[in-house]
DNA sequence: CCTATAGTTCACCTTATGGAGAACTATCAG
DNA sequence: CTGATAGTTCTCCATAAGGTGAACTATAGG
């Protein structure tokens, strides 16, 4: 089954925190350092590397350290893979015309198990 | 800040074990039992109980008891809401005309702290 | 009534998560 | 050289997640 995909399982898990996902609204507007991206939060630096670690291991982020700065950017193609996952299933949602063909096979079998 | 969205906090959550995705596939075709939906899984009823009950307060399924038998459908709707965030964000990102100026501006502000 | 079926609840275990503070490292500025 | 700045690492803590097995409840059928 094509269903455990490792990158959607992180993906998703990322985008579950909402200072995760302020991030990556903060980083739409372009590349950023460290210190520039938790200014907003009320944690503790080592609370916020945290979160930074979480995004760029499951791919939606990406950072790059040049000196003593650590530069991080969006990686929109995971965040593309993401909503490409809902958008199928909205896709077969709608498409279901046979939820009612399903319902019925599955709830009036040709042959009952015996 | 209207990022702190316990809707979508939720929603990802549930969205990112990949036994509830799988569950989600499923209900697509239909509506179905507890049974019938945790068959294909190797974990325990109360294990699968428990994602269940995580999809249900995510807003993802919904589920009804009848008799001794419970149902579960797909609720469409959160799944559309989860989507929308990816989406919103793709657009901004692909529009994106003040990605540079903003970058001009954070790397050269015109009044550099005191 | 009796029993198999479908869920449910309970106590428990292990690991992951999100946070804290303290101490440390590496660089840039003067 | 000497700070100040920007990250980093460390240990610790509380809670949440995901799983187990055993015991329990409530129907549906025969």
């Amino acid at each position: 089954m094509e269903n455990y995909q490792p990158a959607l399982n992180s993906a998703f898990h990322a985008l579950a925190d909402p200072t995760r996902r302020a991030v990556i609204q903060r980083l739409l507007r372009g590349a950023t350092t460290v210190k520039n991206l938790a200014e907003p939060f009320p944690i503790g630096l080592p609370a916020f590397l945290k979160h930074l670690r979480v995004l760029e291991e499951s791919g939606l982020i990406a950072t790059q350290k040049t000196g003593r700065i650590r530069t991080c950017r969006l990686e929109p193609r995971r965040l593309q893979q993401a909503e490409a996952w809902l958008a199928e299933q909205r896709a077969l949602w709608e498409a279901g015309a046979d939820r009612l063909a399903a319902y019925v096979e599955r709830e009036m079998p040709e042959e009952p198990k015996p």
